[in-house]
RNA sequence: UCCUCGGUAGCUCAACGGUAGAGCGGCCGGCUGUUAACCGGCGGGUUGCAGGUUCGAAUCCUGCCCGAGGAGCCA
């Protein structure tokens, strides 16, 4: 009978004693008649012991010999071993080598991060940075189980659009043939306001591009983007969703990512309380907050880097800031009707000082208050012309927000960058490879 | 865009005006339970680029290039 093909994440929970594996040597040791490979095969580490019991001298000389990082099919008994690393171990009874390797230039040693970056390809083979993007898959897909459990639709935005959501100054262009220029899409909000009137409840998924000139460890030049829009809730229903979304995110991870946070040595206390309700403070509470622990911060200017800091670490859980000024915010939010110098909106603000991961708000829904609002910020009407129809058939007030999952995969998994939270992140320096 | 710091061996760094060095990796050898294994040996350099000061520059000066940390803006 055939030596079954075995994962090693799988093995603890397979009954075969003699499997093969197909990986790829990560790390290597030896003493003298007995070889220890460390093995990985995407799914996790294993140790593999070669000796004389099994291979002749000549053989466990070549194996020995074999560099690091070269592509190994083995074969062999598995056993629990105290001794080895992962408490498992494979005795091997064969190896093959499929490629073998030219020098690997990532050590297990400590390297610059730009020598890290200029190795972005090679450098998610390190343990921790499958970890992290193994957290990262499972951040998405506890947002879509979230958001399809309730019944929401995924609606995909386009990429290419002809204008901006938010403002001018931060937009990637391109020629789009004879109909002059055309922009990568910095937010899919819009057109998500035209899909919650047609489905209710809608969300898109996909990428953001900002031209800013941004170099931040919050920042990148292209991040992901999660994007709910529901017709007929208002700001409080929309941060009640929200609150909601973030924990079902986090216990998810403690839930199914248990070990990758142990790789990652990430505190897990501070994230076991991430449980509704958040706490709320206005604009004005956030600010009377600041000023009381003596940072000058004027009010109507809005929030930079350390005050996020401060605020967030005033709360051991998110924490939600709502009503801000109006001029400091995009033209499309719903005024407060009890003043209209604020707007119907919220941020949120991840503990530990990571910052701000969601904004949101209710949106303008009545036509002549969206006409204004966009003459008063000089922007173009002709392209705004589909988004102001919305209001001309049918129109209901509206809420939404967008999750940056770059910055909520920095946060849950503790790194100090969202670099490391994107496989390939682009930056204002650096978009190779 | 602005401020700060940096660029020396494959990698991480030292040498701070007087012959460019170490650790790790690599290569050769030793070791039957290693955990970033360990021990002995051997190679390895246009000091980011261009100019200047000096008897002499990796080192001092000027300009440029490339990064990193941060600010503003934002998720």
């Amino acid at each position: 009978m055939a030596i079954p093909w075995i994962y090693i994440e799988d093995i603890p929970k397979t009954k075969k004693e003699e499997i093969e594996l197909r990986g790829w040597l990560a790390n290597k040791r030896s003493s003298g008649k007995i070889v220890f490979l460390i093995i990985r095969d995407g799914t996790g580490f294993i140790q593999g012991v070669a000796d004389l019991n099994n291979f002749t001298q000549e053989e466990l000389e070549k194996i020995e010999k074999i560099p690091l990082e070269s592509s190994i099919i083995v074969q062999g008994k598995v056993r629990e071993e105290p001794r080895a690393p992962t408490g498992w171990e494979i005795y091997l009874s064969k190896v093959e080598v499929i490629y073998i390797s030219q020098e690997y230039p990532i050590q297990k040693k400590d390297h610059s991060i730009e020598f890290l970056m200029e190795h972005r390809h090679l450098w998610i083979r390190s343990r921790k940075q499958q970890a992290i993007l193994r957290i990262r898959s499972e951040i998405i897909k506890a947002i879509r189980d979230f958001l399809d459990e309730r019944g929401f639709v995924l609606v995909d935005a386009p990429i290419l659009t002809p204008s901006s959501c938010e403002g001018t100054t931060t937009l990637f262009e391109l020629d789009y043939f004879d109909l002059g220029k055309a922009y990568l899409s910095q937010s899919g909000q819009l057109y998500m306001e035209a899909a919650c009137m047609a489905l209710g409840k809608v969300y898109c998924f996909g990428p953001a591009f900002r031209a800013e000139k941004s170099k931040t460890r919050r920042h990148l030049t292209e991040f992901w983007m999660v994007e709910p829009e529901m017709a007929y809730w208002d700001w409080q229903d929309n941060m009640r969703l929200q609150e909601e979304l973030i924990s079902y995110v986090v216990q998810r991870i403690l839930e199914r990512k248990r070990r990758e946070l142990e790789i990652l040595e990430r505190d897990i206390k501070p994230l076991e309380g991430i449980l509704p309700p958040f706490p709320r403070i206005t604009y004005r509470e956030a600010v009377e907050l600041l000023n009381r622990k003596g940072i000058p911060f004027q009010y109507g200017d809005d929030f930079g880097g350390d005050e996020e800091t401060i605020i967030s670490q005033e709360f051991d859980k998110p924490v939600f800031i709502h009503h801000y000024p109006a001029k400091i915010k995009p033209f499309y939010m719903q005024p407060d009707p009890e003043n209209p110098d604020l707007v119907l909106n919220n941020d949120l603000l991840a503990p530990e000082g990571y910052g701000e991961i969601i904004g949101g708000s209710q949106r303008i829904h009545d036509l002549n208050l969206l006409e204004e609002k966009i003459k008063e910020n000089n922007l173009p009407r002709e392209a705004f012309e589909w988004y102001i129809d919305l209001r001309r058939y049918g129109s209901v007030p509206h809420s939404g927000f967008g999750l940056g999952i770059e910055r909520t995969t920095a946060w849950i998994c503790g790194l100090k960058h969202v670099r490391e939270a994107i496989p390939f992140p682009r930056q204002i320096y650096r978009i190779y490879p």
